[in-house]
DNA sequence: ACCTGTGGCTGATCAC
DNA sequence: GTGATCAGCCAC
C-alpha cells in the first residue's frame, strides 16, 4: 500500500520484521551505546539477533564541543553527539538549556528510522497468555495453585501445582521452559503489572527459583512508574523482559473505556462480557466473596478470554509499534500526544532541523455547551460536523507557529487522505477477513492519530505546542456550532441541548434531514461538513452534558455523570433507568411506583450488598492522601480510610464499601465498612442512610413526573 | 517521573 | 444551614 512509505509517519528506514529492540547499556556498562535487534525470519520461524551501535544525543541550546548546528531558528539548534550513554549522562543535567531523550531504544529508533514489525502481520505476532490459579483468601504472596498459559495459535497448558506434579518450584520452572522454546514477542495477562508479575516474582524469590523469561535468560525487571489514563492516575510497576514486550489488558480496558465509558468494571469477567466472549454473570453472586478461581476449567477459561481481549484491543498498538519510534509496550504506555512528538522530534532530526524549547503553559477556553429546553421531548434530531477540529485546523490553517518544515498540517492531512484509502479498502474486504480486520483497525488508528492533533496543540509537553492555535481552533469551533444552531432557529427547529460539536433539536413540521443537511452545509465554510446522523423517539434534557435518548428500536442512551456515573450506588443506578425509561415511554404509573418498590427492598434487607455498595477509584496514594490530610490540605475520604487501614491499596486501586448505623445523616469516612468484611448473616447497612438516598434521587426527576412521586416527603 | 485539552455535574466534607 | 472546595466521573 502506497502510505506505508510516508517517511514521516512510518519512519525512513523500510526494515522488515523487527520484534524488539533493547538497550545493552542496562545489562553491561561496555555496551552503552548499543542496541540488540531482535528479528523474525522472512518465513516466520526464527528470531535472530544482532547488534548496532548508534551515537547518543541531546538537543541543546548553546554550541559546545562536538555540537553540530541545525538548521533554523528555533531554541534548540544544536545536536550534540556523544560516543557513549555515559558520556552524554555526564552533562545532561541542564533542563533549561538540553533537551535529552531519555530513553535509549527510542533514541536508537527516532535516529534510525527504524520501526517495530514493518511487514509483518498482527497474526505472525507470538503472544503468550497468563493466568494465576490462586488460593481464595489470601492477601499475600501464598503459594500458587496453579498456571494457565495459552498462546495466539490456540495451544493451551495447565500447570498443575501439587505433590505429585512437584509443587510449585516444578511449575515456574516448567513455565521458564515454555516461555524458551515457544520464545513469544509478547507476554499478555489481565492486571499483571500490578498483580501477576510482583506475585510471581515474589513466589520465585522465596523458592529461589529465577524467572528466566527474557530473549537472553534474564529476569523481569521492573520500576516505579505511574500512568495517566484520562483522570486517573495509576500507580505500577512498569515491568520489562529483555527482548520480549509486556501487555496487561487490564490498562487496555482502562484506555478503551476512556472513549466509550461503558464498561461496568474492569475485573476480567466484566471485560469478557462486555465484548461478548464470556456468557458468565460479571457481578461476583455470593455478597462479599471475592471472585476466586477454584478449578482448571475457570483459570483456563481465563487466559482464553485474555487472548480474546487482547485480539480485540491490541491490535491498534501493534500498528501504531509500525509508526512511532517506540516499543509496542511503550506505545500503550505513552499518551496520544507524546507520541505525536515523537513524530515531529524523528522528522525534525531527519532533515536536521533546529526544535523549540517547551512552551510556556496558557489556560484556553475549550467548547461551546448549553442547554435551552429540559424535560421529556419527542421527535428529536441530532446534527453534528464531522472531525470538526481536524477541519477546523485545514480550512484555517491553524498550524503551530513554530513548525518551520510546516509538517503539521502535511501529516493530517496525508493521515486523512490514508484513514480515507484505508476505510475503501475496509469496505472491499469481508470485515472478517484479515484483511479486513487489518485495514479497519488501520483507519482506527488514523482516526485516533488525527483527533491527537488538536490535543497536542494545548499539551505543554508538546515541543511545537501553541497555545493560541489551540485557543483559535476552539473560537472557530464554537462560532461554527453557534452559526448552526442560529440556521436550526431560522427553520423554525426548536434547539434543545448542544455541546462542541453537535446539536440535538425538534425539527420544524414536514422538515426533511438531507434537505437540512445540504442546506445547512452550504451555509458554512467549505471543508466543513454537518451530518443529520439521527433521530430519536424521545429525549430526556436533563442538564449539560447530561440526557437520555430512547431510539427507535427501544434501546436507552443514557450520558453524562448524572445519569450514568459508575461512582453511583448500583441501586441507584437501576432505579434511575428504570425511571427514565417509564418517564420516555409515558408510563407515568409504572414511574410512580417504582420508588415504593426499591424502598421496600432496602428496608427488608433483600438486596446483595453489591446493589449498595459504592466503588471509588483511588486517584491517589494512601500515604500521599494521609499527607494531605496531616497539612489539611483535602477532605477525609470513606474510601482513603478504608485503604489505609487496610494498607494493600495504591493509587489507582479501586475499593468497595457500604454505610452503616442507623441515622440517615451520617459521617461517611466514619462509618464506612469494606465490602470484603461484609457478613450476609448479620446485616449491618444503614436502611435509613440507603433510603433518603434513593428519595432525594427521586425527587430530583420528580419535576419530569406529571404526578408526584409517592408520597413520603422527607422532612 | 509522568503527563492530550476544556467544560460540567454531584456528593462529601468542612469552615463559617 | 450554607457556601466553598475538592475529588471523582463523564461529554466531547
Amino acid at each position: 500500500m502506497e502510505f506505508i512509505g510516508s517517511k514521516k509517519l512510518f519512519g525512513i528506514d523500510p526494515e522488515p520484521r523487527i520484534v524488539a529492540v533493547e538497550w545493552e547499556g542496562s545489562k553491561s556498562q561496555s555496551a552503552r551505546n548499543s542496541v540488540r535487534i531482535f528479528s523474525r525470519t522472512p518465513d516466520n520461524g526464527l528470531t535472530l539477533v544482532r547488534e548496532e551501535t548508534w551515537q547518543p544525543f541531546f538537543w541543546s541550546a548553546t554550541p559546545q564541543e562536538g555540537a553540530v548546528p541545525l538548521q533554523g531558528n528555533l531554541a534548540l539548534g544544536y545536536l550534540v553527539r556523544f560516543e557513549s550513554w555515559e558520556e552524554l549522562e555526564k552533562v545532561r543535567r541542564n533542563p533549561a538549556k538540553n533537551f535529552v531523550l531519555s530513553d535509549p531504544v527510542q533514541q536508537y529508533l527516532t535516529v534510525s528510522g527504524k520501526t517495530l514489525f514493518k511487514e509483518m502481520d498482527w497474526s505472525a505476532l507470538r503472544r503468550l497468555q497468563l493466568a494465576l490459579l490462586r488460593p481464595s483468601v489470601s492477601s499475600d504472596f501464598s503459594p500458587l495453585l496453579g498456571i494457565a498459559v495459552s498462546d495466539h495459535t490456540g495451544w493451551e497448558k495447565f500447570l498443575e501445582i501439587s505433590e505429585s506434579s512437584g509443587g510449585e518450584r516444578a511449575a515456574l520452572e516448567a513455565l521458564n521452559q515454555i516461555i524458551m522454546d515457544r520464545d513469544p514477542d509478547v507476554l499478555e495477562g489481565h492486571n499483571l503489572l500490578k498483580f501477576d508479575l510482583p506475585y510471581l516474582l515474589a513466589r520465585a524469590r522465596k523458592l529461589k527459583c529465577p524467572l528466566m523469561w527474557g530473549r537472553d535468560g534474564s529476569s523481569p525487571r521492573s520500576r516505579s512508574s505511574r500512568i495517566q489514563i484520562a483522570e486517573k492516575t495509576i500507580q505500577l510497576s512498569r515491568f520489562s523482559v529483555y527482548g520480549r514486550h509486556i501487555l496487561d489488558t487490564w490498562i487496555l480496558a482502562q484506555f478503551y473505556d476512556v472513549g466509550s465509558r461503558d464498561l461496568e468494571g474492569f475485573d476480567l469477567k466484566s471485560v469478557a462480557v462486555h465484548f461478548g466472549i464470556s456468557w458468565e454473570n460479571p457481578l461476583p453472586t455470593q455478597s462479599g466473596a471475592t471472585h476466586s478461581k477454584l478449578n482448571t476449567c475457570d483459570i483456563l477459561e481465563d487466559v482464553r478470554q485474555i487472548r480474546a481481549i487482547s485480539d480485540l484491543l491490541s491490535r491498534s498498538y501493534f500498528i501504531q509499534s509500525q509508526i512511532f519510534p517506540l516499543t509496542l509496550q511503550e506505545v500503550v504506555l505513552r499518551g496520544n500526544a507524546t507520541r505525536i512528538d515523537a513524530l515531529f522530534l524523528r522528522e525534525y532530526l531527519r532533515c536536521q532541523h533546529s526544535i523549540p524549547q517547551f512552551p510556556e503553559p496558557e489556560p484556553f477556553e475549550g467548547g461551546y455547551t448549553d442547554v435551552f429546553v429540559t424535560g421529556i421531548l419527542k421527535d428529536v434530531w441530532h446534527c453534528d460536523v464531522a472531525s470538526l477540529y481536524p477541519s477546523v485546523i485545514l480550512k484555517f490553517n491553524l498550524t503551530p507557529a513554530l513548525d518551520q518544515l510546516k509538517i503539521f498540517s502535511g501529516l493530517l492531512k496525508e493521515l486523512r487522505t490514508f484513514r480515507l484509502e484505508a476505510k475503501a479498502l475496509a469496505h472491499q474486504h469481508s470485515a472478517y477477513s484479515a484483511p479486513g480486520h487489518y485495514y479497519n483497525a488501520l483507519q482506527g488508528v488514523f482516526k485516533i492519530l488525527i483527533n491527537s492533533f488538536y490535543g497536542y496543540l494545548g499539551f505543554s509537553q508538546g515541543h511545537f505546542a501553541d497555545f493560541q492555535a489551540a485557543a483559535a481552533v476552539t473560537a472557530r469551533g464554537r462560532d461554527i456550532l453557534r452559526s448552526m444552531m442560529e440556521w436550526l432557529h431560522e427553520q423554525g427547529a426548536r434547539v434543545i441541548e448542544m455541546d462542541t460539536d453537535g446539536i440535538y433539536f425538534q425539527p420544524p413540521p414536514g422538515a426533511s434531514s438531507e434537505k437540512m443537511e445540504a442546506d445547512l452545509c452550504a451555509k458554512l465554510p467549505e471543508g466543513i461538513n454537518v451530518e443529520f446522523d439521527h433521530r430519536y423517539q424521545a429525549m430526556l434534557s436533563y442538564k449539560a452534558k447530561n440526557y437520555a435518548l430512547l431510539e427507535s428500536d427501544g434501546r436507552l442512551i443514557l450520558k453524562g455523570a448524572a445519569l450514568k456515573s459508575r461512582g453511583m450506588e448500583r441501586y441507584l443506578r437501576i432505579y434511575l433507568t428504570e425511571l427514565i425509561r417509564f418517564l420516555l415511554e409515558e408510563k407515568t404509573k409504572e414511574a410512580a411506583v417504582l420508588r415504593d418498590t426499591f424502598s421496600e427492598k432496602i428496608v427488608r434487607r433483600e438486596w446483595p450488598i453489591e446493589m449498595l455498595m459504592k466503588t471509588d477509584t483511588l486517584q491517589d496514594s494512601p500515604t500521599s492522601y494521609q499527607k494531605k490530610i496531616n497539612l489539611s490540605s483535602r477532605n477525609r475520604s470513606a474510601a482513603f480510610e478504608l485503604a489505609l487501614k487496610s494498607g494493600i491499596y495504591q493509587a489507582g486501586d479501586q475499593i468497595s464499601y457500604y454505610i452503616t448505623g442507623t441515622k440517615k445523616n451520617v459521617i461517611a469516612y466514619q462509618v464506612a465498612k469494606s465490602v470484603s468484611s461484609w457478613n450476609s448473616e448479620q446485616r449491618d447497612e444503614n436502611i435509613a442512610y440507603y433510603l433518603k438516598k434513593l428519595d432525594d434521587l427521586a425527587h430530583k426527576f420528580a419535576p419530569f413526573l406529571n404526578l408526584q412521586i409517592g408520597s413520603k416527603m422527607q422532612s
